[in-house]
DNA sequence: TAGGCCATCTGGTCCT
DNA sequence: AGGACCAGATGGCCTA
């Protein structure tokens, strides 16, 4: 019936559904049978809940639809929005493997705001990169004219730094620009959170902007998330993030 | 114990 | 009509 018997919630222990997503244990869903056990007397009591467990009915009338189709349409519509909610947590998991953040048997899973609101930081944090990768490009190409003749770097070919493995995002861009992790100075470094405890919206680069703001502004978050590329991460994958030491001078200058 | 985070249920709305 | 999406409500677990 259910077509998410072989999802796995996310979470390592559901409160509801603690071995898996059968029916079995559905219906040991505490709430579920909460709400059916009370039909009756709280029909008799006229209250709200009657009709949640009785389904609501979207084309037949609760009075048409007989009371095991009731529960089978409502139990329908729950396996689907489980489901929804199991793929969505999916994807979220997907997007934290992605992220430059320790991940560990040990070490707690960000959290859904904090995944998203680190996805924002990086990719924008990317993108400058990008941005700033372009412009030395087209200064040692000599497509920067006048602006060139002042400054005629050479890019070092990329080093590498490391013993220690890094990221597939980070890597692509290491190898574009090479290491420049020696540039990286963390005046003040922050405390990495403990093992067991999520990072605190600080920990990602939010010290100077409430979260609300950065949720709503982007300009407001492109001068907040400056503690981003130095974070003292215990993930190895994010302490040669790759970034020219120019475009970490700006973040660090930032406002 | 309060607060944060989460999974789940539910009813409403929109879309195909 | 049926499914996807959404937001509110609820209760469990965990940590400070």
């Amino acid at each position: 019936m259910d077509s998410d018997a072989g999802s796995n919630s996310s979470r390592s222990s559901s409160p509801d559904l603690v071995v898996d997503d059968s029916m079995g244990s559905f219906f040991s869903n505490k709430m579920f049978q909460a709400y059916c056990r009370e039909e009756g007397a709280a029909r008799a009591a006229g209250q709200g809940r009657t009709d949640r467990c009785a389904g609501g009915g979207k084309s037949k009338t609760r009075v048409d639809l007989k009371e095991g189709d009731v529960q089978d349409l409502r139990l329908k519509v729950n396996g689907r929005e489980r489901k929804r909610m199991h793929d969505l947590n999916q994807a979220m998991d997907g997007l934290r493997e992605v992220m430059p953040y320790a991940q560990g048997p040990s070490v707690r899973k960000l959290s859904k705001i904090s995944t998203l609101m680190l996805a924002r930081n990086y990719i924008l944090m990317l993108s400058s990169s990008l941005e700033e990768m372009k412009k030395l490009v087209g200064d040692v190409y000599g497509g920067g004219g006048s602006q060139s003749r002042t400054s005629h770097r050479r890019i070092n070919p990329p080093a590498p730094t490391a013993h220690l493995p890094l990221h597939p995002l980070a890597q692509s861009l290491h190898s574009l620009v090479g290491s420049t992790a020696s540039a990286l100075h963390h005046p003040s470094p922050l405390p990495a959170p403990a093992p067991h405890s999520p990072p605190s919206a600080s920990y990602l680069g939010f010290h100077h902007a409430p979260v609300q703001s950065l949720l709503k502004d982007p300009l407001h978050l492109a001068s907040s998330y400056r503690h981003f590329p130095g974070m003292p991460c215990p993930c190895s994958l994010c302490q040669p993030l790759p970034t020219t030491a120019s475009t970490l001078h700006s973040f660090s200058m930032a406002k």
